[in-house]
DNA sequence: CAAGATTACGAGAGACGTAAGCATG
DNA sequence: CATGCTTACGTCTCTCGTAATCTTG
């Protein structure tokens, strides 16, 4: 139960493949081999099944386990060091719609009360904004998603610390200026079935909304929210995105949505550390929140 | 942060010694030392301040993680290997006081209906029975204290899962027939304050009441009821005491206590495992809360 | 100066890589 | 039969123990 074995284990298990997981951490196929059968002797039972590579029981016992206990052992590492550390940083990962007005203040806020101050931020897409909070990498976490009002943003795992709300916005449809739909006062989703709709996979995918059965018309894997506007606005298709995001744009227009009832959704993360609330980070989620 | 590691810091941290910590694992005092120095190599940061050995900011915030992640490492593994042993087993770790009839009563209750379970049972101190269940070396765990009424009890950190009340019963004094206190009608713990007690570490220690002041006259470092009982009757000192276990005794007499309100009250605690309703462990917590 | 932590060094175990073996889709 | 996991084996690293050294109450 070495971590070390753990952490490959987690990676074979999300892989589906001993080479590939060997590639990820820079071992060779051998090694990766050799550590897998050192777990399974240690606890004495098969974890995987080889050809094809998949779980067994106990290997899906073991392999949520060993996510959260590598996110608590880094997260303890992280706190650590973070004592030894000198105060007064600032690291905030956030998705790129969780980038919002009230966000930009609060940080404005911060920096005109601390002036030394040199916050980093991280923008990445909604696991690692997620991991790494929860394992300490950053301070703080800001993520987005569509739900319904005042509902909870459904998060992966390892949410240690209950995510706070911080914005909620509504949630319109972005079309180009000009679009037939632009005149409409509202749309319901459902009657969009056969409209086509842009993937923006690390930006606002569509299979994290409330709502399926969207097509997707093209994919864009960047993370650029600028690209996705532009995108609309030349027609490629339509997205669902917070409405603050299209004021005042001539070449879009939103389209507020009568059914489902859905906004935009922000939520912090705080990330399990020492809460020294005359720290920066602390100060930043006082603003937010309060 | 090898497991290893941390459990010898962990060791150092508790005994205050490199040496101690050494023996107690079985180490040479050099190869704890190289340990404490990998670790803080590793973390970059000083954990312990030498001669005297003492915990750094650092060491606390360490200490305090490296509690935790031992215990759900130890939990991780126990619930993997546990999807692989054959089912049907039940452990049972109890601390002595928590043995009271309904408990024995639901045992039997299970044992009718599972006539080739064979359970184990085991008594522990409370710290003992306490990791023993949250790492999963055993199944359940019964502990027991004196509280006000339908207070929880305090209980060592990793609680996991919470505890789930099982009994409460009136505290009483015991006291030898004959005693002057026998033909009270109740006292109050506060006019006891010159009395001498039996400090019964293992089985009733006097720094878990809620109550101080109690003078110890006697010290018993066993962990058996019946000397316990004994030693009051014999007349070595008073012992705060469930009511029931009293009933039928013609050498002992219970004394109710006035103020303050006081009761014995037995708490389950279930190991962080599948709980699959048909097991034994499942269905005997269900008798126990039910 | 004595108790107790650290440093030096050597032996053993363990982990990884290379390369050959082997099973299955 | 080729992809991909396993096994064999050599090397290198890492860890622990012995023993000498250092530190401080």
């Amino acid at each position: 139960m070495d971590p070390h074995l753990l952490r490959t284990f987690v990676e074979v298990a999300e892989t589906g493949s001993f080479s590939a997981a060997a590639e990820r951490l820079r071992y060779t196929q051998s090694a990766v081999s050799q550590q897998i059968a050192a777990l399974e002797a240690d606890l004495g039972t098969a974890l995987l099944t080889r050809r094809p590579v998949a779980l067994t029981a106990a290997g899906e016992r073991l392999l949520r386990h060993a996510r959260l206990l590598l996110v608590r052992l880094a997260a303890a590492r992280a706190d650590v060091t973070r004592t030894a550390a000198p105060p007064g940083r600032l690291g905030l990962a956030l998705t790129p719609l969780a980038w919002t007005p009230p966000v930009a203040a609060a940080l404005a806020r911060i920096r005109a009360t601390s002036a030394r101050l040199r916050p980093r931020l991280l923008i990445a897409d909604l696991p690692a904004v997620v991991t790494a909070t929860a394992t300490g990498a950053t301070d703080l976490g800001l993520v987005d998603g569509f739900t319904a009002p005042s509902d909870p943003l459904r998060l992966p795992e390892p949410g240690d610390p209950r995510p706070v709300r911080v914005t909620e916005s509504p949630a319109v449809v972005a079309v180009p200026a000009g679009h037939p739909l632009a005149r409409h006062a509202s749309v319901d989703l459902a009657d969009l079935a056969d409209a086509y709709w842009i993937e923006a996979s690390r930006v606002a995918p569509l299979d994290r909304l409330p709502v399926d059965g969207l097509r997707a018309g093209l994919h864009y894997d960047g993370a650029e929210v600028t690209v996705l506007t532009g995108l609309v606005a030349a027609g490629h298709g339509l997205a669902l995105l917070p409405a603050p995001l299209l004021a005042g744009r001539a070449d879009l227009v939103a389209v507020p949505i009568g059914a489902p009832r859905l906004v935009h959704r922000v939520e912090l993360l705080r990330a399990p550390a020492a809460a020294d609330p005359t720290e920066p980070a602390a100060r930043l989620a006082a603003l937010l929140t309060g």
